[in-house]
DNA sequence: TGTTCTACGTGTATCGTTCTACGTTTTTCA
DNA sequence: TGAAAAACGTAGAACGATACACGTAGAACA
């Protein structure tokens, strides 16, 4: 085992030999790729024309060892959702006139591999790391932080110390959604959330909703149902949810995808989505305009998210040590799977 | 700039840390740590309880300078495709009782993004990588082979000799959805190809098309459309085709996403989805289940796909130099969008 | 004319691991 | 029993880039 393959290193052109064609010393051309102080106009294109002529590229793993990798490490629940591209997207804008790449890996929402993939990024030298929806604890990131510059996405924690964190209010989308709902004149609304590792911004949506019930004097009507990622649990719980003894008129559901299964299910059974039953989703992704969807949703600005995530963690790389919350207000989408007028 | 942040790298165990808490060599450390040959049990046993007791972790920086990193690169086209997904699930659970982490990078689809992508995975020292849906020429993925282990996924190259491909059979598919709608009664049967870099996989599942057409005697229907993955292209695509002089009865879609976006504009144009046009995805991916898409769709195992492509970059890793090309057999599920019976 | 700055470059120790070369001990076998 | 072979373990040189400490030349100042 663990031979790497015969030759394959082969042809790297090191920093020597660029400094050896260019006639400097070595440590110029670093300075030169790393824009440190010290070097002439003359001597930087002396360089770079070498580096050129030779196809040279700095081996990260040398890099690594002393300074920089010049990685920045993104760390993903879950691939199916397609709101992570509309992340993803701000993330390679924000990145473009620098000198960093992104790596990503996927935590699958289970918390053993979440710190596995954040080892993993760690070991791998990132040199700042920005996590989705993490389910960690608080001390769990502080420890990351210490290691690492630290960035999460959809975690709410305004009085985290150690990092930096970038959210939509979801408290306020959820009440949007509520209120949305109650004005197109659903009463019987409930929730379906989603259940295992407990998630700030899913409980921040289950306080936006609970606020909102209230809010329109429908305390009673409170019911929050929790179901896996996983399809079969989802549809179980809608069935259970639409053919219990009191059927709500509306579910307002934790993410797009879980929503387009419940408008499925509901179908199945026989229910014309406006009129019986209204839907509502959150993140806004692409799938909400198809006709056949036609689903409400909050907009969270996932592009602008990873935008801002990203701008965050290259300041602390570059040595920011006080924190920063940002959080961009949510809107409603609305579209037919709560318009009960033309339905 | 690019300055550490401070203390950051603070705390961490060497192999050197090890080596004095078990009372032996930082060489017999390393061999521990590699499975290498030459350490007894009760070595072995002292050192392991040595790195469990100070939360040693490798350095992958520091592996890389001269052997592997334990790291598998992994290029993705795309986010928004929830095939990818499946293709992961199989990744990971490859990888289940491995050394080995994989890291992603997207390519965007544009091929400038692609090379950078795969040579920024170079630069980081993969020990291998794997490419999905590529759109490089054969000498590009030569060069990529010379200097790390590959395999493509998503690419048809049946001679290649440098490089291991993992396909399902395209042609076949594209076969498989032409009679199949023959058989339920489509004749003016079109196809929505995917514009741009030229791609093995669309030109297979093209040839399948005319060659299904052409079996069929329709021959003189043979009509294929070429969009971009943006969606305001495909609207304007698909309008054209179902607005046209001559309306096929069926579209048959390279992929799923774009086959739901065909469904939202048909439905939106009035027509009714398997009576007035019939159509067909490929990747069999969740959304193809929801009851609103019920969509006939192309099955090519995602998950088996990354399962054999992380085995046969593991096993070129480990020195295997002669060539293998998988190919899995497609499968047609048939759903309601293909329906004309019950519609 | 000397002294002090500053800008520009260089030499080289260093990062944490792997791996080659080489000893030493234990086992095997004639 | 002795010699060869196998097994075990160690020392120390790499790997490629960074960054510290240090020279040197020219400019600025008195």
């Amino acid at each position: 085992m663990a031979q790497a393959g015969e030759g394959r290193r082969n042809g790297r052109v090191t920093i020597r030999e660029v400094a050896e064609d260019a006639g400097v010393s070595v440590a110029a051309v670093s300075k030169v790729l790393r824009d440190a102080y010290g070097v002439s106009e003359a001597l930087r294109a002396k360089v770079r024309a070498s580096m050129d002529k030779l196809g040279y590229r700095p081996l990260a793993s040398a890099r690594g060892m002393r300074g920089q990798t010049y990685t920045l490490g993104l760390v993903l629940p879950d691939l199916r959702n397609p709101f992570f591209a509309d992340i993803m997207t701000g993330v390679n804008n924000a990145l473009e006139r620098t000198q960093y790449q992104v790596m990503m890996g996927i935590s699958s929402s289970t918390a053993k591999l979440e710190t596995g993939v954040v080892d993993s990024m760690i070991d791998r030298q990132m040199d700042g790391i920005i996590l989705i929806g993490s389910t960690e604890t608080r001390e769990s990131l502080n420890s990351i932080a210490t290691k690492k510059p630290l960035v999460a996405i959809g975690h709410h924690d305004p009085s985290a110390e150690t990092f930096d964190t970038v959210n939509n209010n979801d408290q306020q989308g959820a009440l949007l959604v509520v209120r949305h709902l109650v004005a197109a004149g659903y009463r019987d609304i409930a929730m379906l959330s989603l259940q295992g590792e407990p998630s700030s911004i899913l409980s921040e949506r289950e306080m936006g909703y609970r606020r909102g019930m209230i809010e329109a004097g429908l305390g009673g009507a409170i019911n929050i149902a929790h179901s896996p990622q996983i399809m079969r649990d989802v549809q179980f719980a809608t069935r259970r949810l639409l053919q219990g003894p009191k059927r709500p008129d509306a579910i307002f559901c934790w993410t797009d995808f879980i929503a387009l299964e419940v408008i499925s299910v509901a179908t199945e059974l026989g229910l014309r989505v406006p009129q019986d039953v209204g839907i509502v989703g959150y993140d806004n992704t692409m799938y909400c305009d198809f006709a056949q969807n036609s689903l409400t949703s909050i907009d969270q600005s996932g592009e602008l998210l990873g935008l801002q995530a990203t701008r965050l963690v290259i300041e602390r790389i570059n040595g920011r040590s006080d924190v920063e919350h940002f959080v961009v207000p949510p809107r409603l989408v609305a579209r037919r799977s709560t318009s009960r007028k033309e339905g």
